[in-house]
RNA sequence: GAGGCUGUAGCUCAGUCGGUAGAGCAACGGACUUUUAAUCCGUAGGUCCUGGGUUCGAGCCCCAGCAGCCUCACCA
């Protein structure tokens, strides 16, 4: 540091214009030329050969140098390879990685002293003439180096980076730098959640902003984190859903609507979920569920594509294939099959639960089915797979089929055992609603607090909301599924952890 | 909330039966003008997660706690 300043330079650097990034700069590979000696003819320089065949073809050209144009760049530091008067790094930027070669004479006295100085995980600016080395490495030949900010802190091994989990979970800034594919699997869920806005927005879906807290904490069986507002000294909640509010909108008039947005629950942490995670949920005026599914897929498919690795993705060891059309079954032919059991004898239904240790005593029998639904089917659909008409009961916010009003219009899109996206035909008859609100509220402990008659919500349906199809998202379990995360705490930057102490 | 596993140098990891705390990388000093996780010689670096206990003696055994990971429950 202070040897930095002694040489006059500026350890935490200056603004650096006129850089190209190193993905642009492998780009230019192709301008590399070989000039034979005592001739003007200059020939292409092949790429991407490896050390031994680029030293043999450079061995059959006879005399002559390369040559390549001068380009600027910045990077960081990621390796170093001091040779005694040579110096060769490794510069990473957030779109490769590209080595540098300085040489003592090559660079003058100045930029010399200055390289001297130069430590892993100092970022750096340099202008030199891209090139190749006699093994064929595409390299940067510094003609001068530029300091732009020191690294105080000593990077992690250079070969494993972090491997402990909470550490990369809290110092997600080395992770991001150091851990192979992090930054890339992150850049991916941007990629995700662009693809996601740019196809709702093209098909005339809004977007909007609902408020995230919440004087009653609907639209979902979970416990909110509560809070406090001083001026208007009231108890809120953090959002569990964004339901309530987007429908609202519907019945103002909205038609097409969506929000990206983060909900919060105040319940456990596991490699599935997060305390606080993003959703999507759309709706449609004049749609329904079967909309719903067809919207779903095009979001999925589009997604896929906006990360640009083909439809079958790798899986674990295992695989997922999003070719579209998906998979779509009925909720009681599935359970039929995986069970061998009629889904609508409820003897039959009870006898199996009891089996399999679940409680049938006192319980509906479509509370007992979905139980078994989720003990013994949703672990075996690999998907993606559509699966539709769930039993009404314990769907509250669901329309019913005109023709069977035991079946909810209702659709889950499954993958690998885990849940991807929620869909309905949206409940719109007040007074159905409030009934199933009052049932849903009758099975809470007095202690749920939250739980509470959303009157407003009622109120606004009194005024009309259109018959509409609704789709909620999990954007983490989407992102997991398509960058081959088995945790979620692997695709959020910042999951939630215990506070760190003394510090 | 319950159970299991893990915690040793800045990082990645060894540590045998309970008997002086180890390696590689990083750091520091030196050699080297085409290296690829450069190599070679040398130096320095420790709250063995914390607190108790057993023992002549604990990184190792016992108890309690802290943190993380996994499984289960709640949840998506």
């Amino acid at each position: 540091m202070s040897r930095l300043r002694e040489l006059g330079h500026d350890p935490w650097g200056q603004r650096f214009d006129g850089r190209e990034a190193i993905r642009d700069l492998r780009g230019r590979q192709d301008e590399i030329q070989f000039r034979r000696a005592n001739s003007n003819e200059t020939i292409s320089v092949p790429i991407d050969l490896a050390a031994d065949p680029f030293r043999q073809w450079l061995g059959t050209q006879g005399q002559g140098e390369l040559s390549g144009p001068t380009v600027r760049t910045t990077g960081r530091i990621m390796l170093l390879r001091d040779t005694g008067k040579l110096i060769f790094l490794d510069l990473e930027d957030w779109t490769g990685r590209i080595q540098l070669f300085i040489g003592k004479t090559q660079v003058g006295a100045e930029n010399w002293e200055l390289a001297q100085q130069f430590d892993l995980g100092d970022i750096i600016g340099v202008e030199g003439e891209l090139r190749r080395t006699r093994t064929g490495e595409l390299t940067i030949f510094a003609a001068s180096l530029h300091f732009l900010t020191k690294s105080l802190e000593p990077p992690p091994d250079k070969h494993h980076g972090l491997t402990d989990p909470e550490a990369r979970q809290r110092m997600r800034y080395v992770d991001l730098l150091y851990g192979d594919g992090v930054r890339d699997r992150f850049l991916d869920r941007t990629k995700i959640v662009q693809s996601i806005r740019q196809t709702l927005t093209q098909l005339g879906y809004c977007e909007v902003e609902g408020p995230t807290l919440h004087a009653i904490a609907g639209g979902a069986a979970a416990r909110p984190f509560a809070t406090h507002h001083n001026a208007l000294d009231t108890k809120l909640y953090m959002r569990i859903a964004l339901e309530l509010h987007l429908k609202r909108l519907l019945v103002g008039g909205i038609e097409r609507v969506f929000e990206l947005g983060r909900v919060y629950r105040n319940e456990g942490i596991s490699p599935r979920h997060n305390p606080e995670f993003t959703m999507l949920e759309v709706y449609e005026a004049f749609g329904d569920y079967g909309t719903m599914m067809d919207l779903t897929e095009r979001l999925i498919v589009n997604a896929t594509k906006a990360i640009g690795k083909g439809y079958v993705l790798p899986w674990g060891d295992t695989q997922i294939d999003f070719t579209p059309p998906f998979a779509r079954r009925t909720y009681d032919e599935l359970f039929h099959e995986k069970t061998g059991i009629d889904p609508l004898d409820a003897k039959a239904v009870a006898n199996l639960a009891k089996g399999e240790g679940i409680e049938t005593v006192g319980r509906h029998p479509d509370v007992i089915k979905s139980d078994l639904f989720e003990a013994r089917v949703e672990d075996e659909l690999v998907g993606p797979i559509f699966v539709t008409d769930y039993p009404a009961s314990v769907c509250p916010l669901t329309k019913r089929k005109a023709e069977n009003p035991a079946i909810a219009e209702r659709f889950e899109l499954f993958v690998h055992g885990m849940e991807l996206a929620n869909a309905y035909s949206e409940l719109n008859d007040p007074d159905l609603q409030e009934e199933l609100f009052r049932t849903q509220l009758a099975g809470m402990s007095a202690d749920d607090s939250m739980a509470r008659m959303d009157h407003d919500f009622i109120r606004a349906l009194r005024h009309g909301m259109p018959p509409a199809g609704g789709l909620g998202i999990g954007i983490d379990r989407l992102v997991m599924l398509l960058t081959n995360s088995q945790s979620i705490r692997d695709i959020i930057l910042f999951p939630l952890l215990r506070p760190e102490i003394g510090t």
